[in-house]
DNA sequence: TTACTTTCTTGTCCTAGTTCAATGCACAGC
DNA sequence: GCTGTGCATTGAACTAGGACAAGAAAGTAA
């Protein structure tokens, strides 16, 4: 059960077993089924969440009710909203499940114990935090100066996976592009 | 000297003078004519910058040679490519001074060396990276989801100083769109 | 002062992507 | 089996914003 997130914190920082089982008793595991909202916008998030089994879908609403996908989740990864964890803030997010997930989450007072037990744990953080904010930056540089097709082939390589799972809508959404046109960016690849 | 940069890192995590003085003396003070690059494409980013005074530009170059800025760093502001400082990997990034600048950096050595002898630094980059993640994914939001025009409006209300500091097809760029159409909007703008 | 460079504006034409609507498809529930 | 619901596709009409070009304005350097 805790191999996957064992192996994910130690990419960057070496633990002992005495350590990880520390770590491991500050998890909370859960069974979350498929269109599950772990947050909504106005809420607080009180979670940062492993996905151990599944996907789930970050997003925002802009005002006009449209859907803007921030991240997909999925085995491996991490999901939550910082600021609204980290502040104890109402969050301007949505953090859905697409399928059936295994989660494990930690809470803000289960974090502030587990990094003041093991202060190494700061350091983990702190590097995924950095990855994802480089990640972040190059994907902004992508949807500024990129065409709707070049998006998509992107995406297909960076997230192979992903569109075997998901509707193609929340990928129009990711790219930041309309779902149709998403719809005829394909068809004329496919006639290449 | 150090004044402003020793109550950014306050802001999160409290410290004796004494530790603020061994932070400072990891610091490197440099004084960097306007139009230097701190960093281009290429090379491996050995900085993490503080502004102490004057303005940076922080920016992608696309395969046709399109500018997109990812940052403006002014006074009390951080800026670094972070995933070529972590790993000490060639940047994709260029990192220019738009003003006379003066900036404290951090060589890897030295955080690193930093964070072994007061390791409550670690918390403080990691807080600050995070609030930079977050406004970045927030950023990404508007840039996908609002109309030049209110991004435009959304710029002013951010960041009111730098409209004023630097040049406006600069900020067309960080908005993501052509100066000619900021230009067209700043009229429409002002006929109002 | 002139001359040079960079920035900003404005107009015209153009296109990538949107919006809306219709159609077909796949599947779940009953 | 039907019947509904959400999803993908396609087409036609539209539009926000881009590309290009020409001039005006403003900063800089001598």
């Amino acid at each position: 059960m805790f191999d996957l997130i064992n192996k994910n914190v130690s990419r960057y920082v070496s633990f002992t077993q005495a350590e990880l089982k520390i770590f491991n008793s500050f998890l909370k595991h859960s069974h979350v089924p498929k269109k599950s909202f772990l947050l909504q916008a106005g809420e607080i998030c009180h979670f940062e969440a492993f996905v151990s089994k599944g996907c789930i879908r970050k997003y925002y609403l802009d005002s006009n009710g449209f859907e803007v996908i921030i991240q997909f989740a999925i085995e491996n990864n991490w999901v939550s909203d910082i600021a609204s964890f980290s502040d104890q803030k109402p969050s301007h997010l949505f953090v859905e499940t697409l399928e059936d997930c295994e989660i494990l989450t930690l809470s803000p007072a289960a974090k502030e114990e587990l990094l003041a037990r093991i202060p190494k744990f700061e350091r983990v953080f702190r590097i995924m935090v950095q990855r994802n904010l480089s990640l972040t930056q190059d994907r902004l540089f992508n949807t500024i100066s990129k065409s709707a097709m070049d998006k998509y082939l992107d995406f297909l390589e960076h997230y192979p996976t992903i569109p075997q799972r998901v509707a193609q809508h929340y990928i129009a959404s990711y790219l930041g592009i309309s779902a149709e046109f998403l719809s005829k960016v394909r068809a004329k690849l496919a006639k290449q």
